[in-house]
DNA sequence: TTATCTGTTATAGGTAACCTATATCAGATA
DNA sequence: TATCTGATATAGGTTACCTATAACAGATAA
């Protein structure tokens, strides 16, 4: 299953599958134009209220990063990154970054460590990773 | 002043708090052994109830950020990084950090932007910033 | 000693977040 | 017709978050 939750997590269950997503559309596993499941159909996949899921999808919606149709459903932005609210995405998203690397460097992570696991994740993108005969959720069918 | 929060902000206000201690020492803002300000004192700065404060600094210990004593209060530990729950850290982090790069991504900004920009943060890292004369809420005195 | 500040703990209450459970409606589809 | 879908409404329960008030004990300064 290439999208899994914890329900143990202190991350909010609409949280997680927003995550995965975003994820999975970086890593490549979930093609531009490419549709998601029904909120019906994951959420009984994953066990939980189909609202959970719908709070997820609208979520994604609202950050520009689906598009959400009655007729085909929930689909992965050709153009994402390209919405009104987009404008000032990087300097917020910079922010969060900072408290992250902070984070990370009050740890005991040295800078270069840091920098090296940044590029490391960075490369990790844009390849696909499902391998022949693998269930995907997220893809069509 | 050296602290300042959102109330308006979505993040709760005791995460703020932690959130801007751990930049701050990163920052080289908040040397290794100096006192933070006492949970009613930074309350009271921040007009918000001690309990609060409260929590955050218990965040921050659990982290293994700061240590409380009854004697001289929060301060910043000279070894943070060392405690127990700190061999997990660096995967845990690095998970956290796919989930934001990844965001970064879907978002437009490229590789080399989104390396750029973590360059950028770490290099911030380190440099006392405090101008002469500028209050200092989280040092001593 | 007295007064004050500190960390610590306990209790309580209100608002909101989060998740679930049902139900209904309408458009699309087999 | 039957079924799946997205969208919406209502409701209830649990937990997070923040505040308010109180009390206790150790440390410190007048």
């Amino acid at each position: 299953m290439l999208l899994t939750i914890d329900l143990d997590s202190e991350v909010p269950i609409y949280q997680q599958i927003r995550d995965r997503v975003v994820e999975a559309i970086a890593d490549g596993d979930l093609a531009e134009g490419s549709a998601l499941p029904s909120t019906r159909q994951l959420a009984a996949d994953l066990a939980i209220n189909f609202h959970t899921v719908n709070k997820a999808y609208d979520l994604l919606r609202r950050e520009g990063v689906i598009r959400i149709n009655r007729k085909s459903g929930a689909v992965v932005r050709r153009d994402a990154g390209s919405g009104p609210a987009e404008a000032g995405f990087a300097d917020e998203w910079q922010a969060r970054l900072r408290t992250l690397l902070a984070e990370a460097t009050v740890h005991g992570l040295g800078e270069q460590e840091v920098l090296r696991r940044c590029g490391e994740v960075i490369d990790s993108f844009g390849a696909r990773k499902v391998r022949p005969g693998e269930v995907d959720l997220l893809s069509n069918g």
